[in-house]
DNA sequence: CAATCTTAGCGACGCCGTGTCGCGAACCGA
DNA sequence: TCGGTTCGCGACACGGCGTCGCTAAGATTG
């Protein structure tokens, strides 16, 4: 077992598997693509067949990632829903919460995820916690009285999509209020507001 | 130079390019990701390293493949569009000549184009096109007043992915009626109608 | 304290993907 | 007929992921 640099072996493990993770996610968020495992192993500083020790594959890594990322996005989102009054509105708080991360700190992360609709290995572990990250969502639509709130909330998501890649472009010069407001318009009459 | 099945070797090489191409799209339409260039060979009957003969790279490939089969789906779009009457409607016409194309006899293409919105080798080929096929769509939005066209029409693409593709799902039992309400509920309020 | 067990770390390997290279053979034109 | 062109192909290089076996350092137990 060599070189730990940790009082006791659990901490050292707590330690890389932390490390691990944060490489993953920095690469995540600056390349918007699944990272290698050799540049994450680089960045983490162990060698790329260590990683293996902390998680099975590169799919377990890539789903530990956003199981560390969403917790508390939900949280985020459920409480600004739960904030609003009445179904139109929960809709709409729910849209500018998406908004409002992807703009936020974590904007990074957020974005990647989302840009990443990959078929490939990140989509799975990111569509495992967005059915739980959209239920105020789906909640909301059905109190409007939408037949199909699972479908219908899909394309309120897809909607909200381009306008946060938009607001979160390279030179985007766009107001975040215009960008709001496109949407606005766009379900307004859906949402009676 | 082996075995030449063809009158010429101009018609043989014409012959070959369009196996390969339909191939590939096969591939395409059959498991919606980007088809290795082993697979395609195969399936066209030469060596993979043949293609290259061909195609400069596989990405030249899947371009070529979208360029072959956009122009009829943007010219079907455009006429759709063009039938109709006022700014609403032509979104709406917009709207629906999509989703008709997705459930169409090449809705397998279609489909598969779409879904894969990989940041991978496909994405940028599709986009190309894409812009070429939206054009109508951003007219009528900004005949609509609409501030920002272009970011408008994103959502409004966006918003037909997840229809097109619940209606396209292996065991789906919704009612293509049914899916054309969901987006005409939600973007209803903006169109006026 | 020492023998033993456990296990982190690592390099080497296998497999599969893309793209390149050189050779042989078939077609074409002079 | 004969040389040039180029098609088709296997071999190769390179870079991904995942596996294996060795080494050595910590943990455990007597």
């Amino acid at each position: 077992m060599p070189r730990i640099d940790a009082p006791t072996v659990a901490e050292h493990r707590a330690q890389q598997r932390r490390a691990i993770l944060d490489a993953a996610r920095a690469l995540l968020a600056e390349h918007r693509r699944a990272p290698t495992l050799a540049a994450t192993a680089q960045r983490a500083g162990l060698a790329r067949s260590s990683i293996y020790r902390y998680f099975a594959s590169q799919e377990e890594l890539l789903a530990a990632v956003v199981a560390d990322v969403f917790p508390a996005w939900a949280a985020t989102i459920r409480s600004r829903v739960e904030e609003a009054h009445g179904p139109g509105e929960k809709v709409w708080a729910y849209v500018r919460a998406n908004l409002d991360l992807f703009t936020s700190p974590e904007q990074d992360v957020a974005t990647a995820l989302s840009e990443v609709v990959d078929p490939g290995i990140l989509r799975e572990p990111v569509e495992a916690f967005h059915a739980e990250l959209r239920r105020p969502l789906v909640a909301a639509l059905a109190e409007l009285g939408e037949p199909c709130p699972d479908l219908a909330a899909d394309v309120v998501e897809a909607a909200i999509l381009p306008v946060a890649r938009a607001l979160t472009a390279d030179g985007s010069t766009l107001d975040p209020d215009d960008a709001r407001a496109v949407l606005r318009r766009l379900l307004g009459g859906y949402l009676g507001l």
